[in-house]
DNA sequence: GTGAAAGCGCTAACAC
DNA sequence: GTGTTAGCGCTTTCAC
């Protein structure tokens, strides 16, 4: 009985629209759609029927007759990272605006879901895809993917949250150089010189950019370059910050400000300098990057960069809805940061 | 030249493949499905060439012509929030198991929203949709959305992630009463007495319960109930935990353990009490609710209850995936949770 | 202004 | 085994 709970109501269609309201399905096809061509009473009279049933056209046939379904499809690194899940978020409602949904894959950074993700999200035909993290954040772009990509976009326009290089997709990117010159100048404005920097690998390009850039910034103001302090590489959690904080206090190299590759990152190593016993930030300024709601739980809390989450995704979810014609959109947009300033960070003493 | 880019290769067909083998789509579509009665050779041929351009069969005709899309959709309050992040990934990956993916949808816990985007996901004809947060929270029902459940889930099946009254769908839920037990048996056998619960409110189902639990829990050990500790309502975050801790202290009511509506919280209260130069877990204990990744990054780490996410999203799933048969699955299942201990508890001084 | 008919790309009877 | 045919539920010419 139960069994056929689902399969007994047959789905309501628009020839049963048609008929009750005595007019033919291309009539209701006009008015569902909006397109101009039909006399204002039978139009009231369809769209009474309609909302009798609240009737919603089915958009698996919508799609197959037309060839738009108002679908972007997105694959992410991981949304249970807080900045995968602003950034979704925010393109959810941006896509809302246009009158668009989105298919999310987490590909939690697996080649192999990213490759399948992507036949996935073709499959689905769905009107463009957008590619955060994974892939499209590595330095050196994966020719395995960039094929994938290049078949892909064929059919599909792919916007990338990112670089690809060897495919001619549209970018939205994070400016990371500017991040980095951000942190700097508030650090060095502040007094410090020793500055040390956290966590990330250099095969991820924003990272490797931001080392570059620290580098740069370093001969610029003329601070002499600590190998210990820069070449700290790991991940992007709690962790790496904790264990290479750790490890600069054992080699005695403490410097008195210290950039996480990210919050969490900058987190673990805050906790590491409290546990030391000294204090944030009059013995030692922390600063982040992501400007997730973790920024606002620590003690104190943490300076962070933020992307403008809402720009990011709406130049996103635009160049994905506007793929099609020639829009005039640059093929690389740059999102422009700003470093938000609590009470990690203070003048060195 | 641009905007022709992804109109002028027409999107290869079952019937193109059929052409090129000198089979007809019908035997193509039995390659593809897996269906019997294809002769080797004549499968293998088939598959060559499918496999020669990487052919995916358009998701939505199938949709069209079979009834299942092996898609399910999932209404979600809010996946920034870390415990519906962890909660959807969970599902995503029980989906893929199953061979389905996850149409997500944000409602933020507004009404409007989840009603739109139930029709939306009606629309789409998702096999099957998956409520979590947002009114299947509320403790007392809200009629407009029942009537709107159950007109939906006349054609799609409905999966709750909480309670719907006047609704007969499948359920998947917490067992809130277990978590209060687990926190309450664990502070109780520290020698606690004076136990404060932090934030939530009352209208939200598992937050009632956890209070009456509480309540119901002291009696049972003859702790003296102080309304001080308990109708200390408020939101889900940070700033909750901090402000209702600080009234604590303005109102010279200081428990020695405190037990925040879930990790935000109490993360918040922990940081009240430093704040007033005490100390976690000596002078207070501190224990929260969601086991989310910031319990392992504060200072002690935090206490808390974990609800076993795959387990939960597995359910879930399962329930979504076998909604349409007699699956001889319950019709609520409860989800035990366990408590993992760290460093923010410890016996009462 | 309105309806009939074709077609989107697939699956599933039904013949052969 | 394999092909033919008829839908699935829309949109969209094209007549009228």
């Amino acid at each position: 009985m139960d069994a056929l709970r689902f399969s007994e109501e047959r789905k309501i269609t628009i020839y049963d629209i048609a008929k009750e309201a005595g007019v033919s399905a291309s009539t209701v096809s006009r008015v569902l759609t909006n397109a101009p061509g039909v006399r204002k009473d039978k139009r009231e009279l369809v769209q009474n029927i309609i909302d009798k049933y609240s009737f919603r056209p089915n958009a698996l046939a919508k799609g197959l007759s037309e060839t738009k379904r108002q679908v972007i499809g997105i694959i992410m690194a991981d949304v249970r990272n807080p900045y995968y899940a602003g950034l979704f978020v925010a393109c959810e409602q941006a896509a809302r605006k246009y009158g668009y949904s989105l298919l999310l894959e987490n590909s939690l950074g697996l080649l192999e879901n990213e490759m399948e993700q992507l036949s996935l999200m073709e499959e689905q035909r769905v009107d463009a895809v957008i590619l955060v993290g994974g892939r499209v954040d590595d330095l050196n772009s994966n020719t395995v993917f960039v094929e994938k990509v290049n078949q892909v976009s064929n059919f599909v326009p792919v916007i990338l949250a990112g670089k690809l290089d060897g495919t001619s997709c549209s970018r939205v990117q994070i400016n990371a150089i500017q991040t980095m010159d951000l942190i700097m100048e508030h650090l060095i404005s502040l007094g410090h010189t020793e500055i040390a920097i956290l966590g990330g690998y250099d095969h991820v390009a924003a990272s490797f950019e931001k080392r570059q850039r620290y580098k740069q910034l370093l001969s610029r103001y003329q601070i002499p370059y600590r190998k210990e302090f820069c070449e700290t590489y790991g991940g992007y959690d709690y962790e790496t910050g904790y264990l290479r904080m750790n490890e600069l206090f054992a080699a005695g190299s403490v410097p008195t400000a210290v950039i996480g590759i990210n919050d969490y990152a900058a987190v673990g190593a805050m906790n590491c300098i409290l546990e030391h016993g000294l204090r944030v930030p009059e013995d030692i300024s922390v600063v982040g990057f992501d400007n997730t709601d973790i920024c606002n739980m620590t003690n104190p809390r943490l300076t962070s960069v933020d992307y403008h989450y809402e720009a990011f995704a709406e130049k996103l979810v635009a160049a994905a809805v506007n793929a099609h014609g020639d829009t005039g959109l640059p093929a690389l947009q740059l999102i422009e940061s700003q470093l938000v300033v609590r009470g990690s960070t203070g003048p060195v003493k």
